[in-house]
DNA sequence: ATGGATTTGTCCGTATGTATG
DNA sequence: TCATACATACGGACAAATCCA
């Protein structure tokens, strides 16, 4: 018999998107199954007494999202779903002066940019994002222009909320989040806020310096310990003096690796031994590939102190300067004297806040999160796939189940600058990744590479691999 | 066929109207029955060689008395007669301005709001903002989305130094220039760029103390140096060890004192004998409104080290969330350094920096700028005569030649916020001073208080000002 | 096995209410 | 007021896949 959606609400709603919704939760309902089979579209049109058009643009949306696969004159049909619906979405923004690409260096524009902080904006919903902006422009624009709560508008922080709770396992209240432009804002006031509390911060090596710094420029010594893309030893967090560690479990910087969930439960263990606090940079949270998703840290056990730190830049765009951390309940106190005394003030548009709510609210978000981790995978598995393929023998590709980088490993006796140096004049970057471990030897045999796959068009990535191939063939 | 309204009268009527006549006739006198079909907007429009406009119109006001209802992207189509017709047409709606009842969660709203840091936006030129920024949304996005320059957008900078230089009289290159998006972000990294260059920052008492704070969070003592809304002493400053000094000449804080030019000459002087660092926070400066404008500190000695600080909240809108910083050229390697390790990333919207950026090249800016000037002076010079009226002998106006908000001084043993408290619950809010005393004598018979009229309309504040009167009537 | 008919995903032109400039 | 762009819906053309006499 002919499955037919269940499109209860006779509403106001668009055709398409009341067909989207019946459809989704039959998926996740568990109604239809992977490898199912969706009636033709105009079957279905024909059965709901439709036109063809809104059936199509319902399947279409439901295939970027990852629900289900075309076969081309074939069917639709249910896909696997890698990971269990609603878990995943991005992260924050491997931000920093590593970001930015200066007028002059964009010139030599590249033909294969595997730079590893570009975003594919192809699919950021302009549209959608214009019109909300416009509304609440127009709407509310008296009452916006106005300070705002420097802790971020209410309202955004409680859909916030109920997101990283859905998607990343985060439990907490809207009080607990904190808005600020930028990270190194939020973290400064974070290592003001928690001065007595520890000499210095545990970090890992290598790791992404933004966090560490922060507290670093505050006085705090840092503590490496950790190994090269191996875990958190825990014999080695209790010889220091810190109270503090900073984590970066969904995506270690620049390995790639995911933190295990029994490292996780010894990390919390260790926290709530010594009364100490976990500093959770999310970064690559919402990019999961495959596997089960695993929850943040934050989550996992509400005894243990964890600050959870993450934001807009990556998932949606960099210029919307939205970032945000979870304060345990245990800081908010001293964090708000803190705030106070130091005039802590609103630093992200309250209209881009009150447009990005909205965005929440209707649902745009979750979609584009889950449009996004479907694009990057595919990404990512072609990229994989085919440095796999054309590297056979002489490199190796790491940790490739997260994030919008991979790491390939090379063993060759040239420096990594130099072949790094030697495909930009042929239109291909890519990053040498020593400079990122603190003990770095860049004199070993065994060269590692970031290669980013956020930026690069999905029908270039073959091509680009074969390039930088050749390229590097000298070499290896 | 299609069904066309009989447009009798050639009629002095708007063509909406007669349309709408016409139509509601068809369907009161039956020739259009329920869940009949309408022609299409552009069809109609057509057919009667006029533009869609007026039909449009026409439908929605049949819409909303409920002749009609519209499918979205199928057509309009005539309802069942509501039972209440005849009761309700356009022209008998009930007025609103006698029904209207404020929204319920406006309730603590004050009838005369004296806050110092609430602004007029009722001048605020949304039209050219939006048309802006949607410009730039249309046209520039791709390229926006994406990070740009850490330090600010190069044209935002380049508009903005020519800017400074016509109504400030700083002297500096775009090169000099650093956006941000809240002003403690910007001091704290200033104030460790600065670390080893000073133990300590001279500051004014009062002042407004977020700069001196972020200094101090920063591990750097406070060497109070001036008198309560006296000038610097710069014998006081030569006994400190202090090699930088935080000032806000154009309006000292709270007090509204304008440093003259004599006494910006001295303190120059001192910072090149010592070779030290003038702060200069500008606040306030764009709004002097008597007398000779006088040039910022920074720009009349450049041999001297001084930073120029400013922003963009008061004088257009805290939501555009962009301040700066001008850098002396002895400053900008150090910073660069700085803030390559911690990864200084952008904080402001590119398309706010970029829509701002085309608001003062189209000289939207400077026409803005006096606009607002003139409307605060009036307000300002309302406030300040009336004050001084009904006040008369027992209160004082002081230095009320700039700024958003000015003193008023009285002689009284009650407390201050005892004086606040009580006016409150009348709708009035004005702020007490002494608490930005850090020498503060709270049982002195002198007090003080803020009134701001930045917020305020101007036809409010002899009313408001003859209120408050009467309500401290018992304190003076 | 086969060739024509049918089904199917894909693509496209058009219509129409709505939003924006 | 007018013109344009956008979101949504309709219906048909096409070619590949599938089905059937």
């Amino acid at each position: 018999m002919l499955y037919t959606p269940n499109l209860q609400s006779p509403s106001h709603l668009p055709v398409y998107i009341a067909l989207y919704e019946a459809i989704k939760r039959d998926i996740v309902g568990g109604k239809l199954r992977p490898s199912d089979r969706l009636p033709s579209i105009r079957a279905l049109a024909k059965n709901l007494s439709i036109s063809t058009t809104p059936v199509e643009t319902a399947y279409q949306q439901l295939i970027a999202e990852g629900f289900m696969e075309s076969r081309p004159r074939r069917g639709f049909y249910i896909t696997q779903l890698p990971d269990s619906y609603g878990k995943l979405t991005l992260n924050d923004t491997p931000s920093s002066s590593l970001n930015f690409i200066p007028p002059e260096d964009a010139a030599p524009v590249y033909s294969y940019d595997f730079h590893m902080s570009k975003n594919d904006f192809i699919s950021f919903p302009l549209r959608t994002w214009r019109r909300l902006l416009n509304h609440t422009l127009l709407e509310e624009y008296e009452e916006l222009l106005y300070y705002g709560d420097p802790l971020g508008e209410a309202g955004l922080r409680k859909e916030l909320a109920a997101y990283l709770y859905r998607f990343r396992g985060v439990v907490c209240r809207p009080e607990q989040i904190v808005i600020g432009a930028e990270q190194h804002l939020l973290m400064n006031y974070l290592a003001i806020t928690m001065k007595d509390l520890s000499p210095g911060v545990a970090v890992e090596n290598p790791c992404y310096p933004l966090i560490p710094f922060a507290f670093q420029a505050q006085g705090y010594e840092l503590f490496p310990v950790t190994e090269a893309d191996k875990g958190i030893l825990i014999s080695r967090l209790r010889d220091t003096p810190a109270r503090i560690v900073a984590v970066s479990p969904s995506h270690q910087f620049p390995g790639g690796r995911v933190m295990p969930f029994h490292e996780r439960l010894e990390l919390l263990e260790w926290a709530k031994e010594n009364h100490a606090y976990i500093i959770e940079d999310d970064y690559g949270g919402e990019f999961r590939y495959y596997g089960q998703p695993i929850p943040a840290l934050q989550g996992i056990d509400l005894s243990a102190n964890v600050i959870y730190v993450g934001g807009f830049s990556q998932i949606l765009a960099p210029d919307l300067c939205i970032h945000y951390m979870v304060l345990p309940e245990a800081l908010l106190e001293p964090f708000h004297k803190i705030r106070r005394r130091l005039m802590f003030e609103l630093s992200s548009s309250r209209i881009y806040q009150r447009a990005l709510q909205r965005f929440m609210e209707q649902g745009h978000f979750e979609k584009h999160v889950r449009r996004m981790r479907n694009l990057y995978r595919k990404k990512n598995r072609k990229l994989a796939d085919t440095l796999e393929a054309q590297f056979q023998g002489v490199g190796e590709v790491i940790n490739a189940e997260a994030g919008l980088h991979l790491l390939l490993k090379i063993r060759t006796p040239a420096s990594e600058q130099e072949m790094v140096d030697a495909v930009r004049p042929n239109g291909i970057r890519v990053a040498a990744a020593t400079p990122f471990y603190s003990d770095g030897k860049p004199h070993s045999e065994e060269k590692k590479f970031i290669i980013g796959f956020g930026g690069i068009d999905l029908e270039k990535i073959e091509e680009g691999v074969s390039r930088l191939r050749e390229l590097w063939n000298p070499y290896v």
